[in-house]
RNA sequence: UAACCGAGCCGAACGGCCGCGCGGUAUCACGCCGAAAGGUAUUACCGUGAGGAAAGUCCGGGCUUCACAGGGCAGGAUAACUGAUAACGUCAGCCGGAGGCGACUCCCGGGAAAGUGCAACAGAGAUAUACCGCCUGUCCGCAAGGGCAGGUAAGGGUGGAAAGGCGAGGUAAGAGCUCACCCGCCCCCACGGUAACGUGGGGGCGCUGUAAACCCUAUCCGAAGCAACACCGUAUGCGGAUCGUUUGCCCGACACAUAUCCGCGGGUGGCAUGACGCUUGCGCGUCGGAGCCGUGUGGCGACACACGGCACAGAUAGAUGGUCGUUUAAGACAGAACCCGGCUUACAGACUCGGUUACAGA
RNA sequence: GGCCCGUUGGUCAAGCGGUUCAAGACGCUAGCCUCUCACGCUGGAAACAUGGGUUCGAUUCCCGUACGGGUCA
């Protein structure tokens, strides 16, 4: 599944500080309403909505090999997630692995990632459903 | 059989489902973004896709830009000898030394006899020395003994180190003071070796350690590094903050102007075997490269040469993944970033070859 | 990715081949002072990142490792 991917540090930054959060033991998720999503959209050649996505991964978890790991199983996640239950768009979501994310499944992320994006309110189709009868 | 020594090699495999980068073909599409240069989507198929260390960045080169008549100083690096190599601080062989019963392993291995510095504490004394002791002379004293002058490094104790070792002669007592033997250093000769060096003979000498202290000798070194650099493009540029509107399940639509402040300068190549020629294209040919694999020849070896074959990652938030199953259980260290040759460091396990020692058997 | 630095008590730090050596300041702690606290005075504990090497002797010199930092578009 490709996304475009957040580059720019300023970015970053807001949505560390403005962004709606999610903390938990594999990931911390951020989320913010991307002010130029519109423009995306325009630039985009089927004129659809995206999110921006940037993955943050500490040095302090290990080599390259740990973290491009991490990555991996964090992508791996999200696009089940995005593929089972569909995410709303248009929006910056900041990923940042967490320590334990270290040798865990990529299902394991997967269970945290959609609970907290249920947190969050960024779900929908059928999980939207089970949520309201949660 | 056991315990070791050395060298080499591999470092998960297979299958199902869902995915990723690059190249190609078809599709989309005379589309979209951008001022331009330029970039780019969807789907399907085919091909291809990390390491032995990719790591640390410790050396050496290629490549690139700048500098450059020649010479010297300063600075840095290396250190037996002979060779290998594009080059090296690397490698091979060999010499010397150390360790091991042995296979074999280890050694920053020039010069302290050019000069300077340093050697704490201890000790009488640290590169020159007389504290105790020994001896001679002389003076005092009945004597024991003591004072003064001198000789002496054999003995004591200190130290990492005290001026070769041991025996004999010698002497008042002693001393390489003399002699024999041994040890070490320097010089000369003969023989062997390309050489370091080894063996033997002769002569001289008896010298503390430290050069990973300054230094001396010999050899080598222009500087910076792909964030280098080259080419194309170059505009009332781009990005952010502040003040917002709109949509709101999704799809879609509007306004994105003005103002103030802050910050920043685009793209492609280099770069993934390169160049040239032919061809619509697939591809073919020629030349080039420290390219890879195999065979042969030469060499103890590092390696060299010849022949044949092969094309093998190229990203730019950074591609090999996720998950399930089987293999006894899949589990080490670990991710290319311009490219090579080494070194160093990390590492679960599997395999191959050669050798040593001990025991047993024939 | 390249190129450079650094590491000493809890913190900031000086230092040199050796005895006096592991200064000094803040902090900590015990005592004194005070009716009590603070200030002040006296005393005390507490460290050379790590593994080798050179040397008689290493925190210092050399090599490796670990960690931390700077700089270059």
């Amino acid at each position: 599944m490709k996304f475009t991917a957040i580059r720019e540090n300023h970015l970053y930054q807001k949505a560390y500080h403005k962004g709606n959060r999610f903390v938990g033991q594999t990931v911390a998720v951020f989320v913010l309403r991307d002010r130029a999503a519109k423009r995306l959209m325009l630039a985009h050649p089927q004129k659809k909505y995206g999110n921006r996505i940037g993955l943050a991964v500490t040095k302090k978890l290990g080599g390259a090999v740990v973290r491009n790991r991490a990555k991996r199983v964090i992508r791996a996640g999200w696009q089940a997630v995005e593929r089972t239950d569909g995410v709303r768009t248009g929006y910056l979501i900041v990923l940042s692995a967490r320590p334990g994310i270290v040798g865990v499944k990529s299902w394991q992320v997967e269970q945290e990632l959609r609970y907290a994006l249920r947190r969050l309110d960024m779900l929908q189709g059928p999980a939207v459903s089970e949520n309201t009868n949660a």
